[in-house]
DNA sequence: AACACGTGGTGAAGCGCTTAAGTTTGCCAT
DNA sequence: ATGGCAAACTTAAGCGCTTCACCACGTGTT
């Protein structure tokens, strides 16, 4: 109740500051009220210039008093609990919608019952984020089923790793967000420590050995690896190269695990290199290798956008795909059909894979128990630029 | 002070639910106290088993006690606030510092300060997104300069518009952003009259002219256009294809416009196509123009993805590029030097564009008068896929 | 008639923070 | 010594919502 402030719009006089009460600069100022003096404190700029938006937003109380009940009893209707008729519920529900109402998230997280929203951090720079088709397939598979849900998405893109840690933290003690999902998965992760330290519901998406206690989603790579490595092995290949992501990252150490392990069981020998998953890494990747007298005949790339550009590679070394050097792509996407030959890749539904960790991330927020789910396993999909192996061919 | 639940744990008897008090089930439930019967009413399974997380986090009230002040006063201290000395307030941050405080936004939402949120909603397919370089760069950019000033980039995407209006609502109901991107703009876009009239901040990515009052950034799509009709009527193109995105999209009016305007001046007979961004579209468009007696010698596409397929579609067809067909792709990204040729292209950088964007966004939070921003206007780099017009060559 | 018990509510506290309003203290000029 | 004035606080209300604690009333049972 401002009633000095009426007061003093009416009674202002004999001051150094008449009429201009509501606009008092910054600091502590002295005004005169009626005949006495009075003093006041602090106002800020800032808190003069905001003013009250244009339409006040419809709020509970709104509901109860029209629909002739206590906020508590709308509450309850609201939230489908127990504690008002299915008659009152219904009334309730009908004002609530004519009024427009919908929830203050900011109120509700207040009271502790969560805010409907999950976070992401993703370290990639922007060069490589903005090609590589894993994330926004990712994101768009965890956003169908967060709509459902009317969860939203945080993100945070970084280029550095270095405030990750730094962002969870704040998300979680900002009460920001509800629970938040763990990707590119490194060995001892710090995050999965921190997370479970902070009890902050959190879904890891990667190995479940490297996901502490946390739940995760994973895809079956040493499986699909032992795949890979069984269909070229059968093609007559002895000498294939690995061309993998960045050497911290647990996707990374599992695949190059699972090809040393099928190649020596297969009797194939394995160059392992690592990259950071940009074009010009795939690019020089592939010219260092096929550079090699004894190239190997096959390469396989971590992610599409590497194979693609060593197609290119191969092209301008004058050697034919599949013919001279066979190449196999990791996670399929259009890009793989867009070179000659189209790329053969190690296929998984990327999308599908976002919608499970989403749905195994709500499931944890909700208090349930859950555990490791394994999404589909990649699977080859040839599309010819695979072929028997020819040793003789790069560079004679 | 829940002083039953107490004692009832200690003097419950007699009752139908002995010793289960806090787990009670659903709907009210009747207890024994002391002897005498007490009623209770609604404990539901969610309020019993959502129980204290493990560590309470620090607010400003555990800063006040540690540093002999009112919560009040660390209020204004740790908001750089005038009403404190400034020995008070290093005293305060550096208490709040040792506790790890971190201000807690759901009670600053409430109080109508802001949540140091942004949102964004992106209408895409997810097999286009996955796949279009465009967006993730634009993210990137924007999120560079909310890391900044600790905005966090609120993000939905979804397949369809027609839940985006509501979307707006819902987050500004709900407090949930202080401001919004509007991307993808369309003529007559209604989201612009929803939010104007709402009064959340916004900031239209696209042309000024279909922004209404709100900021927006663009880039001058129609020079680059003129631009690029230069280059293509100086190499002797007088027919050519202009393959652009969704009729509905602004930017897609303007550069039709600027091309059938350019192409009237310059004696260039323009053919114009609409597609929804994807691969599948692009090879479509490709496929369809080329296959005509009378093709295009040039082939001018909205983004660089179905630029990459046009290049496929052509050699497919037996025709050299760009001796036969010139072929000008839309945005520049790696993908463009990934084709054989490389592909020649409007280029323009995304990631800044989207830094001005979140740059405008911020300042029309902060309450600034901001108007339309231009960003950089695209400009040709030539990559040796546009070559003097061939009309004889194609399908001959 | 007396009690047991469920239904369908109400009232109010409290989440963490901001800020308007008020108070205390001390300095300085008259 | 007194009034004017400013600095540096404190106090308390209130943001919108959830939920605990409590209760009136009606029905069924003994």
């Amino acid at each position: 109740m401002p009633f000095l402030r009426e007061r003093l719009r009416c009674h202002l006089r004999g001051t150094r500051y008449p009429c201009r009460y509501p606009a008092l600069g910054r600091g502590s100022r002295t005004v005169w009220f009626e005949g006495k003096h009075v003093v006041t404190a602090q106002y800020s700029e800032e808190a003069v210039s905001r003013r009250p938006r244009a339409p006040r937003r419809p709020t509970i109380a709104d509901i109860a008093e029209r629909a002739g009940v206590s906020a508590g009893a709308v509450s309850y209707a609201l939230n489908g609990r127990p504690g008002v008729s299915e008659e009152t519920r219904a009334r309730v529900i009908e004002v609530a919608r004519q009024v427009g109402w919908t929830p203050n998230n900011a109120a509700r997280a207040l009271t502790g019952v969560g805010v409907a929203t999950v976070g992401m951090v993703v370290t990639r720079a922007a060069s490589v984020l903005g090609v590589e088709p894993f994330f926004m397939s990712f994101i768009a598979g965890i956003e169908e089923v967060l709509a459902e849900k009317d969860f939203a998405l945080l993100l945070q893109v970084a280029p550095f790793a270095d405030k990750e840690l730094d962002t969870y933290q704040r998300w979680w003690s900002g009460r920001r967000v509800d629970g938040v999902f763990v990707v590119d998965l490194r060995v001892n992760d710090p995050r999965v420590a921190r997370l479970t330290e902070l009890g902050l519901p959190a879904v890891v998406v990667g190995d479940p050995k490297y996901a502490g206690s946390l739940p995760s989603v994973w895809s079956d790579d040493a499986s699909a690896v032992w795949e890979a490595a069984r269909h070229l092995a059968a093609l007559g290949h002895r000498r294939i190269a690995h061309v993998s992501g960045p050497e911290h990252l647990v996707h990374t150490g599992v695949r190059s695990a699972a090809f040393r392990d099928s190649g020596r069981e297969l009797g194939i020998e394995v160059v392992q290199l690592y990259t950071d998953y940009s074009l010009e890494a795939g690019t020089a990747a592939a010219a260092t290798l096929l550079a090699d007298p004894a190239a190997p005949t096959a390469l396989v790339f971590d992610n599409d956008l590497m194979a693609v550009a060593a197609v290119h590679v191969a092209r301008e070394m004058g050697l034919r795909v599949p013919e001279d050097v066979s190449i196999l792509a990791w996670d399929d996407s259009p890009l793989c059909r867009l070179t000659s030959p189209p790329l053969s890749a190690m296929s998984r539904d990327v999308a599908a894979y976002g919608a499970s960790a989403a749905r195994l991330l709500l499931a944890a927020i909700a208090g349930e128990r859950a555990g490791s789910m394994r999404s589909s396993v990649p699977h080859l999909i040839d599309r010819g630029s695979l072929a028997p192996a020819n040793p003789g061919a790069p560079l004679t």
